[in-house]
RNA sequence: GGGGGUGUAGCUCAGUUGGUUAGAGCGAUCGCCUGUCACGCGAUAGGUCGAGGGUUCGAGUCCCUUCACUCCCGCCA
């Protein structure tokens, strides 16, 4: 037995009843009844009540201790009477009548209460972080990332994957998002990067003839931060396999999350083959490449009875001839909702910049009529239409939005959340996976005209290379996919082009010369003309596979040590002014904007 | 870079139409209390109302500027 604990605070239960121990840990809370004081000592594992009467000798002492001192007591095991035993604590049916104790560190008054169920603003929990940590609710997560990690790197072991680390410093690539950037101090005016994913290591891994691969990889990116998206640096489990298919990589990982999701949350998984949803069908149904599926509403396209003789709605019909798009919501036996419930959306919809949502509910006399501000516009033979297409039925209510391709998409993905949720559609109870897939190789810039990669520039046609028309590049789609689940986006991958002619052709479409691509991607381009296996990968996120399993909304939740909005780490002061001679070292002069 | 929200005691918040000395709970300090588990009771201390400027006889409250935190857009192969 070592000197501070012979048991931790979630270990002395009956049978433990006559014994004397030791526990040490921090002072949860006191309740002082002045001739008798009960201590909650608590450790990671749990609480303990400790007890110490009047007549003690160290009553006095241990009454002025502040909360969050760190002690350790020695003491009896003892029943508590029957009235007094606590359910809520695991180690509630006994108390330790303290004998002795002592300080093992003091604490000052605290900046912000640990135990406590109240919320406190970002700021100060980053600044105390040491003390936030010790909450319970966050305490869990954390253990919980730890716990999600290992099993995946086990899981990912039993596969036949082998673990590999890849350089931290690196060099910056042209593609994808700002670049941290280290200053070489061997190598003036030279910079180093930090990796935004070790997408390159890892071909070059394959390449090597390793097979399969994975890493708990960081990976670091200039952005500005989400809800869901840490400034600077988040983790990815990274893998990656020689000689697939996308179908044997999505067999691996689809088995690999459904594992982990029914090992550490109670929600039922929706799907365990997860649909898989062409990028084209998904902003067409959903408005989005990252589509909730948990929500039932689908948005269907109508635009062709905007172009019928027996339809009036004269503004729809002026838009759709000069190239808008309408797009409509069906939402089920919602004839009886109140006006207000269709005025409110219309109004939410004006507020997020669209010109409304026009809606009618499908009624019946005789006849088929549409009820509602625009329902005048649509003749019978119309509405059946509409209802032949819509799977509508009577008692249903349209929602109808107009614009061109990419606000209708923006504006109806909206909302289909917003209607979802105010008709309580949502279950907060299930997880809903799909995979994205048939990404488009290309896409055009719409200010610059320019045509850029639309995701992964190392991601591969799915054409034949004999048959891909190079002419219309927006038409190329790549063996690229993404795994969605719950409208988060968890990771990204593709099959690789290990072909480096294909490489050099495409990569002239979005703009680089063969030098520049020799340049840029030296090491990878190099490789892939020594015999490279065909191989493809993914890289789930772990934080945000975390922060489901969590039940948490920000991604800070489940993040030990995060910086703040500003990238910042307010509690280490990071980033932080250096020294002339560190500048100097690295023949740098700072010029700062004022 | 842009838009929204928030900012009052150590912490969480209230503060009416602009009106006397800015309040509560928790925490801190002191006192009382032998069965609590959010213990209870009493008292005390604690405020640049984020900062600066303006309007006004008078500003926590209205106006302008600015800062911090946060959410969103841009950005994130």
């Amino acid at each position: 037995m070592n000197k501070f604990r012979s048991h931790n605070c979630n270990e002395v239960r009956k049978k433990d009843v006559g014994n004397e121990i030791l526990l040490a840990g921090w002072i949860n809370k006191k309740r002082d009844h002045g001739n008798l004081l009960f201590i909650d000592l608590r450790d990671n594992y749990g609480v303990t009540q400790c007890i110490v009467e009047k007549k003690n000798p160290h009553f006095r002492e241990l009454e002025k201790v502040q909360l969050e001192t760190v002690i350790n007591i020695n003491g009896k095991v003892v029943h508590r009477s029957e009235e007094t035993v606590n359910k809520e604590l695991e180690t509630g049916e006994v108390e330790v009548e303290i004998e002795s104790f002592n300080i093992l560190g003091t604490c000052k008054e605290l900046p912000m209460p640990v135990f406590s169920d109240q919320e406190y603003s970002e700021e100060i929990r980053l600044k105390y972080r040491f003390l936030d940590l010790r909450r319970k609710k966050i305490h869990e997560n954390i253990i919980l990332r730890s716990k999600v990690i290992s099993f995946l790197r086990n899981e990912m072991n039993k596969l036949g994957f082998l673990e590999f680390q890849t350089p931290i410093l690196t060099s910056s690539s042209p593609e994808g998002a700002r670049d941290f950037l280290v200053p070489s101090r061997l190598n003036p005016g030279k910079f180093y990067a930090l990796p935004q994913a070790p997408q390159q290591f890892k071909q070059l891994i394959m390449v090597s003839g390793f097979d399969k691969y994975f890493q708990i990889a960081p990976c670091f990116r200039d952005e500005d931060a989400r809800s869901d998206r840490s400034p600077g640096e988040f983790y990815q489990l990274d893998l990656e396999m020689s000689f697939v298919e996308q179908e044997d990589v999505f067999k691996v990982v689809e088995k690999l999350l459904v594992n982990t999701f029914k090992k550490f949350s109670n929600k039922k998984l929706l799907f365990e083959d997860f649909p898989k949803i062409s990028y084209s069908d998904a902003l067409l149904k959903y408005g989005s490449d990252k589509p909730d599926l948990r929500n039932p509403l689908v948005i269907e396209d109508i635009t062709e009875i905007f172009s019928r003789d027996d339809v009036s709605f004269e503004i729809f019909k002026k838009l759709v001839k000069s190239g808008s798009k309408v797009r409509c919501i069906v939402t089920k036996n919602t004839k009886d909702k109140p006006r207000s419930f269709f005025d409110n959306i219309d109004k939410w919809a004006k507020n997020e910049g669209a010109s409304g949502l026009a809606y009618f509910t499908i009624d019946k006399d005789k006849k088929i009529v549409a009820k509602g501000p625009v329902g005048k516009f649509f003749s019978e033979d119309a509405l059946k239409e509409i209802i032949k297409k819509t799977k509508a039925e009577v008692g249903d209510s349209i929602f109808l939005s107009c614009d061109k391709q990419k606000e209708l998409e923006r504006i109806t993905s909206l909302a289909r959340d917003k209607i979802a949720k105010d008709l309580d559609l949502v279950d907060e109870n299930i997880f809903a996976f799909c995979w994205i897939v048939d990404y488009p190789m290309f896409e055009k810039d719409e200010e610059t005209k320019k045509i850029n990669f639309s995701h992964n520039p190392f991601s591969m046609p799915q054409e034949d290379i004999e048959k891909i028309n190079f002419d219309n590049p927006l038409e190329i789609l790549a063996y690229q996919y993404d795994i969605v689940c719950n409208g988060v986006e968890l990771s990204s991958g593709a099959i690789r082009n290990h072909v480096p002619e294909l490489m050099y052709k495409l990569f002239s479409i979005a703009g680089y010369s063969k030098k520049q691509v020799d340049d840029k991607f030296s090491g990878m381009i190099n490789a892939l003309s020594y015999g490279a296996p065909p191989h493809g990968g993914i890289a789930p996120g772990i934080d945000r596979i975390v922060m489901l399993l969590a039940n948490e909304k920000n991604i800070r939740e489940v993040t030990m040590f995060p910086m703040n909005q500003n990238a910042q780490d307010l509690l280490m002061n990071a980033p932080s002014e250096v020294t002339e001679n560190q500048l100097k070292e690295l023949n740098l002069i700072l010029k700062l904007k004022k």
